[in-house]
DNA sequence: AGCCAACGATTACGCGTGTAAACGAATTGT
DNA sequence: ACAATTCGTTTACACGCGTAATCGTTGGCT
């Protein structure tokens, strides 16, 4: 059971990056990682695991003495539902009003906008 | 006091809405607005009115017997920062991977890219 | 003057989250 | 074999949020 797609929180998101990055894993590796990171205590990033756990976002293989944690849900489809979830909320579903805002909070800058351009005309080129 | 500028919340942010879209307003036309969008009883939007009075996210005149409720934090200020907090979390504070990102994910169709097109140059005629 | 209606303020309550500590089982060193 | 260490599991706890109900006050109506 579980076939319901379980929301990630950013806490918990912290430890899937880490995860999404290399893995498996075992808890130690993630802990070291994210005690450098963030100041995380032990006891925090095992709760995190063990959350994501029974959300079914990852998974644990056992590996001798210990487990070896990987990702089951994708970067992709996280950062897709992530992002598409704050276009609907906030600019109707839509990519150019997103950037449109940017713009007139000069947060373009001309470098930003040569690589917008190389993009779309690269996805032309594909098409 | 209050300096501090405060998260809005999901729910808080549908009555924010409601103030941008037109204010001042009374308790009873947001009430009226939101009972139809959401279903929301009058408790409840009566508790998000009092949670943005104390996070400073509205302000509240007094109006004879009422008050009348209106925005003092922006709808474009508001935009602003959860679009940038996801870029942030997501994409390295960039545009452009984001961009990549729903190429990739194929959620841009011919005319999405057109618009965007349209963007870039009057942004570049603008400067 | 007293009661009712309207409106804001206070209180409630369960759930998720951030942040851990404590507990328990297994393994390894002595 | 026993003790210490190492992991994973369980329990904890305060705070924000979604979602209201109830309380209290004030102005209007009779």
């Amino acid at each position: 059971m579980d076939t319901n797609p379980q929301r990630i929180s950013a806490a918990e998101s912290e430890v899937m990056k880490v995860l999404w990055a290399d893995s498996p894993k075992p808890a130690e590796d993630v802990l070291a990682i994210l005690a450098k990171d963030h100041g995380w205590a032990e006891g925090t990033v095992k709760t995190l695991l063990n959350r994501l756990l029974k959300k079914g976002a990852i998974a644990a293989d056992k590996d001798g003495r210990r487990f070896l944690y990987r990702p089951l849900v994708g970067r992709e489809d996280y950062v897709d539902s992530e992002s598409q979830g704050l276009l609907d909320r906030l600019f109707d579903g839509r990519l150019a009003p997103l950037v449109s805002h940017f713009s007139k909070r000069e947060k373009l800058n001309p470098e930003d906008i040569a690589e917008l351009r190389r993009l779309l005309d690269k996805i032309d080129d594909d098409q």
